[in-house]
DNA sequence: GTGGGTGCAAACTATTTGCACACAG
DNA sequence: CTGTGTGCAAATAGTTTGCACCCAC
């Protein structure tokens, strides 16, 4: 099923006057079925399974057309490749993540469609007034440690 | 002024049995007084003023062990580098950036030394008893326009 | 048909590592 | 003296780019 259509991607780049082609279908795809956190290749990897022909580079520039079309979020978890995550239709939705330290589990946070559900409303906009900064984009990262590795590290000390 | 042994860096590297050097001297030293959120490089650079036999490797390999030690913290803006900042002595204080994404100012909020005192004390612990996640550091970033800019792109409008 | 899109290989950049030598303890 | 720390050069890893070919429009 053609996930990439069904979000209104194939529209978007209709008006900019991008072609849409397999690959970045196939991008799309990926990133709205599989879901989670994929790194370039990780992405390129799968994207091969339906198109053997495919080469890294094309991930790359097609994930930076995404990024900058807003259809994906690229994020940084500090294990030295960048993260990329389907984000289209999901506008107004903040999106933080835990990760923990030593397993890497990624633990997402969503808050709901409304803005004002964000709990961190009052502080962004405290922090606009303070600095007259108008605040477009949270990066907004928790490290530490999950459930599982807190227990693991218990019972060794 | 040697800022590095004032902070009782001295102190820290004996008791890891690790050996106080001029290297690891100047880089604690450029940190603390140049401050702001310098690269390896612009490290590098400041420290062959002092030492210029250094070398980059080592100035890297310094980082890693203050970070380590918690000397310094690690900070990525987005700008393809990793940026470096020293935090000795400003333990409990948490730490937020605001960045321009026109010209790159960076804006730094510290809390206050006080713990009760982070403006996102309770959404950290409302997200550990979520979600069984015990934070250990935030890495937090907010992306947007500084006044500056923000004046700049509306004139243009 | 034509210009944007793609694959490939080479380039690039930040960072890491191997090794012989240097110097703090 | 001994082993940690260092400089240098080479290696690595993720990502980007140049170029000739290809295909969506």
């Amino acid at each position: 099923m053609p996930f990439g259509q069904g979000w209104g991607c194939r529209g978007r780049f209709k008006e900019c006057g991008l072609k849409w082609t397999q690959t970045r279908q196939a991008v799309i795809d990926i990133l709205s079925s599989k879901g989670g956190h994929l790194s370039a290749e990780e992405i390129f990897l799968e994207v091969k399974k339906l198109l053997p022909g495919i080469g890294l580079a094309t991930v790359y520039r097609t994930l930076e057309l995404l990024t900058e079309l807003g259809i994906v979020r690229k994020f940084d978890f500090k294990d030295g490749r960048s993260r990329y995550e389907f984000v289209a239709g999901k506008e107004g939705i903040e999106h933080y993540h835990l990760i923990c330290r030593i397993c890497g589990k990624i633990i997402d946070y969503e808050t709901e469609a409304d803005k004002d559900a964000d709990p961190l409303k009052d502080f962004k906009k405290s922090l606009s007034e303070k600095f007259k900064f108008s605040i477009e984009r949270s990066d907004i990262q928790f490290f530490g440690l999950c459930e599982r590795c807190k227990g693991l590290m218990e019972k060794k000390d």
